[in-house]
DNA sequence: GTCTATAGGCAGATAGAC
DNA sequence: GTCTATCTGCCTATAGAC
């Protein structure tokens, strides 16, 4: 009953696991077409150059997730008070739908963020700021209508600490499950680890800014 | 008035820098030996291999840092009362120290230790462990002495939720510092993102339990 | 200790047969 | 569309002259 799975998408699913556990330059084409069982060549053929492949892997998802987004953050945003932890519970469904691209989807995607951060300095951080602009902007707008009390730097600076921290847990969440296994005989899934995140970040947003303390 | 450096510590310096920026896989020892203004093969004279060299670099910083880090949190602990803030105050003239490596070290050695994380899964992370895991195990039991109303386990997964916040906040500072540059015209020291996160960190590790709120 | 020269391996990309 | 074979370039590491 096995589907049967063109090519493209061969190279695409075995690319996007590789790619969200080792990162991008740290993955060769030869791994890839290895785990996808098609020749290696057919990688230039079909996608043209490894950069495009890793940006038709992150697209896939991107383009999944950010209108979802937009489209929670655009109906909180009708909402007359507005606190932090109703907007980054507005993730929680847009980043759950990726299971449907795969199981593993939501892992994936924000592993892949991660890298893309870490890695390519710029190249894929412009791409994602112009096609998905709008939807970083609602997302800033709304914590700082939810945090009057901060300036709009330190939302900023806050966001990406948000984000590093969001990315890390997933890039190390493997060997961190482990560890959890291990120490506290606790299974933790990816979406537990949400769970735990998201509490998390929302009182570290809410935090008093540095001088008020 | 330069002072006459050993190569093995031009080597050192060249490598800490590279490193830091563009992590330990994407340096080539030809970009470091070319940095440093000596020959490609004194680096296997000097440390014998390019891992021997990455376990130097961090040796270097872990060796001043560890130590002092400890230091401040035994003090602490003597305490009879404990807040996280406290205890992430520890970290601070630790950090600041590291100056006297390189101007850049502490933003440096939280560079080194993101790619340390996110690269070399497991090598890394069990020296670490291994020769300073008292110092993890204290600094555990301080914030959990600090937030009782916390699980072990959710101590366990907020102080690696810090570690990534604080990591990635360095591997990305520059592209940051930029950006905080042109959107808000304020110039941003490494020392000044340690202040903005501070309060960041604190208020995460100390918000509610998910089940409570 | 420092150099040149090179071994040996893996990377991305492509030409051309089928 | 898919394959084999190969080009070109970069990497770490080392042998051996000085």
């Amino acid at each position: 009953m096995a589907a049967r799975i063109s090519t493209k998408d061969k190279i695409l699913n075995a690319a996007e696991a590789l790619f969200a556990e080792h990162g991008f330059e740290q993955t060769s084409l030869r791994q890839i077409t290895a785990d996808a069982n098609v020749n290696l060549a057919s990688v230039n053929y079909h996608f043209g150059s490894k950069k495009a492949l890793i940006q038709a892997v992150i697209a896939r998802y991107s383009s999944l997730f950010m209108p979802a987004l937009d489209a929670k953050l655009k109906q909180l945003q009708s909402h007359p008070q507005i606190s932090t932890r109703e907007v980054f519970d507005c993730f929680r469904e847009p980043l759950r739908e990726l299971v449907h691209i795969n199981k593993r989807g939501p892992a994936i995607y924000l592993s892949l963020l991660g890298y893309a951060y870490a890695e390519i300095q710029g190249h894929l951080r412009r791409f994602t700021m112009q096609e998905y602009g709008d939807v970083i902007l609602r997302l800033v707008t709304l914590l700082h209508a939810a945090n009057p009390q901060l300036t709009a730097e330190d939302v900023f600076w806050r966001l990406h600490f948000v984000l590093g921290a969001t990315v890390f847990a997933q890039v190390s969440s493997q060997a961190l499950q482990e560890i959890a296994k291990a120490d506290f005989n606790s299974d933790v899934s990816a979406e537990d680890i949400i769970d735990k995140l998201i509490p998390f970040i929302a009182g570290g947003l809410d935090a008093p800014h540095e001088n008020e303390i």
